[in-house]
DNA sequence: TCGGCTGCTTCGCTTTCAGAAGCACTATGC
DNA sequence: GCATAGTGCTTCTGAAAGCGAAGCAGCCGA
């Protein structure tokens, strides 16, 4: 997946500069880490309101907690999620950042709908 | 794939129960849309330049065949994307909407990537 | 006619996901 | 004490998704 000379399948981190700078390969890596299964779901139930683990599984229409395990792995080595002393997953402020990066991309969604209700 | 009906497997309409309220199931359904494998890059890449089958593979780095022609059947029965007369993909107005709400997501890659080389 | 391009499909193999079950721990009630 | 129920998280097996080499038919310039 992608280009990870890293450690052990971790998340797309924006390694080798290639063409340039950054700029041309941090889209990339955040396509790919973004494009995972659940985790944009994750990302926006997080950003809704902070929860435990079963708490979260159950928000993500019951999804698999092995896969739920995974990602939130994703997110904390990628800094978007972090976990408090309780155990609580929540944003970090980077997350919280994406989270507001993502609203236009919501309210497109709100418009996609009625497109494809045309029918 | 069978793409004989709307949503037997294809894309995750939010052909909800209730009619009105599209505003809660939307961003559900476009989330699940856009968190396929390879769906944001190539809507991104379409965004940069129109292209045919072979080259947006290319583009993509050399992503599977198989698996570029069920996510180009996806974006276009999500009217993403369409085929132009001479075959080559091209995004709708409505993807082009996208790729705009999609912007500040990319911006955020960005921090993204300077935020973790802080190591 | 000949390559070399194109869009696209098929088919085995590998990786990822799903979902039930279970473990260790903690807080509560009896 | 002991059970019960909640938590975070792991482990397992079968199913689904992805991968990628190969191939097919059509087009186009040489």
């Amino acid at each position: 997946m992608g280009s990870d000379t890293d450690d052990e399948r971790g998340i797309p981190l924006p390694g080798g500069p290639v063409r340039g700078s950054t700029t041309g390969r941090a889209p990339m890596a955040a396509l790919d880490l973004l494009g995972r299964r659940w985790i944009l779901r994750l990302i926006w139930e997080l950003s809704r309101e902070p929860a435990g683990f079963r708490a979260l599984q159950r928000r993500c229409d019951d999804m698999s907690s092995s896969v739920l395990n995974t990602r939130l792995r994703d997110l904390v080595e990628a800094r978007i999620a972090i976990q408090d002393p309780t155990g609580r997953y929540e944003l970090t402020p980077l997350g919280a950042h994406l989270v507001e990066a993502l609203d236009p991309l919501l309210a497109w969604s709100i418009a996609w709908a009625s497109e494809l209700e045309k029918d």
